[in-house]
DNA sequence: GCCAACGTTGGC
DNA sequence: GCCAACGTTGGC
């Protein structure tokens, strides 16, 4: 089982609005990166343990635990040329752009972005790396262990 | 609103 | 294949 961290802006959909979501469970679309992509459709499975991160907020930060609650499959938003995630050069025979559903299990205390800063055992999380921007990152099992214990 | 850092595009 | 220009991310 691997782990992962997970980006959300919380004015478009904060873990309250994953938990009231039925079966607790959001279609992760608009992800338009490559790397992000990647560790979608080839990293994640099932089950996989997801921390879920308020970014581009007032106080950014993990918010919530969730998990991995589908395999990857193309992301309808970018067929949609009203959509603000269209991909003209994406094709239902050629899709461009995939995504998982993830599925909310709790929210937890807001963890905020220089907490973790200052934790030296997480200091090589991806998230903290300087001028990281991915949406979607890998989470090592001692980093979530530490954080789960941040969490306590 | 600023700006550092990064990814993508497209001309050559 | 290089790389300048541009657009985006996201903390502050």
């Amino acid at each position: 089982m691997a782990y992962w961290l997970m980006k959300s802006e919380p004015d478009e959909m904060s873990i309250d609005d994953a938990l009231a979501a039925p079966k607790h469970t959001v279609p992760w679309f608009g992800v338009r990166n490559y790397q992000a992509r990647n560790f979608m459709r080839d990293g994640m499975r099932v089950g996989d343990g997801v921390l879920f991160y308020h970014s581009s907020c007032p106080q950014p930060g993990i918010a919530g635990i969730a998990e991995v609650a589908s395999a990857a499959y193309p992301d309808d938003t970018q067929f949609d040329p009203a959509s603000h995630y269209y991909d003209a050069k994406a094709t239902r025979e050629q899709p461009r752009w995939m995504m998982v559903d993830v599925k909310a299990l709790r929210k937890t205390r807001l963890l905020p972005l220089a907490e973790l800063r200052a934790v030296p055992e997480l200091e090589d999380m991806a998230l903290l790396q300087k001028g990281s921007r991915l949406s979607i990152t890998p989470v090592t099992p001692a980093q979530w262990k530490k954080i789960q214990a941040l969490l306590q």
